[in-house]
DNA sequence: AACCAATAGTTTTAACTAGGACTGTTTGAT
DNA sequence: ATCAAACAGTCCTAGTTAAAACTATTGGTT
């Protein structure tokens, strides 16, 4: 019997108590729950900070930039474009960003820093990377090194 | 000024440009990108299946058990309480889930699968499974031991 | 110039999210 | 027996999310 139709075979046939005790099953149970402890230890901090986690990102995004486009915005930051536009409206709300109307293309925004959200993101950013550290530093350049292979070869398979 | 040591010195003086370039971050990019590509993969397919990623969540979970109650369900889903009662209400309204009143304790509500909702999880969940199952293929068992033993050393460093 | 297609953002809708306030129930202590 | 604390779940608020419909602008074609 060869491999092949086993295994197409199987797909059909899985039933939920064997579906669940597929051996990947384990793996990718450790994939979500390691995010998941990464996001618990993360985002309190973010928001102790003053700001949310979506918040954050297109502030750090933005920082050291002379400005980006929506679009380009959404691109980087992985939301849909539709999302980022009530994101810039409360960071806009909060003062640390503004829209800037290029008069070359009236159909874009160009989101820049304000002076405010410039030194939110100098004390923020910086701070947060620290509070990361913290918790980075038990792993030495050799672990750091073997996890990235691992999670690179995972991320293979969706590609 | 108590207790200055090395490390929060070290952290006071990050700036934006050091903090970004710290070498762990390159890890925890590949922890990012590797599960968010694992979402574009996983819930296009829900989706595709009539169900949220959360209302699926809940129905899996809630398979071959005999109904659990809204605080223990919250707890192995991982959404909190308030988040889990509009989830639960929705699967009510596709008549998937059905709230029952255990005499013994008015607080609570046990949450089963009605016989539609069971065939949804009988259905749904291996077909899932399955669908998962094609792209954890291409990695053989030795991969799976070593992402998954990567990804547990990292999840401790949380804990 | 007129038109059409592509582009950039916004709005709408439905769902999810946490946190905290709130209602009702149960349990334990005095 | 009463009262307080703990518990279970819902409601409210503010924010995030994607998808699709929509508005406005731009660029290319005729």
């Amino acid at each position: 019997m060869s491999k092949k139709s086993i295994t197409s075979e199987k797909l059909a046939k899985l039933n939920p108590q064997s579906a669940a005790k597929q051996p990947f099953m384990k793996t990718l149970r450790s994939l979500t729950t390691t995010y998941q402890a990464f996001c618990a230890y993360d985002e309190p901090h973010i928001r102790e900070l003053g700001l949310t986690p979506p918040q954050f990102d297109v502030l750090c995004t933005l920082g050291n930039t002379s400005g980006m486009f929506m679009h380009q915005l959404a691109e980087r930051t992985l939301v849909t474009k539709g999302t980022l536009t009530g994101i810039i409206d409360r960071l806009e709300q909060k003062g640390l960003v503004r829209r800037e109307v290029p008069p070359e293309n009236r159909r874009c925004f160009l989101i820049v820093l304000t002076p405010e959200g410039e030194q939110v993101f100098q004390d923020v950013f910086p701070a947060h990377i620290s509070y990361l550290k913290e918790r980075f530093d038990q792993l030495d350049a050799a672990e750091l090194e073997q996890i990235e292979s691992a999670l690179q070869r995972l991320r293979q398979i969706f590609n």
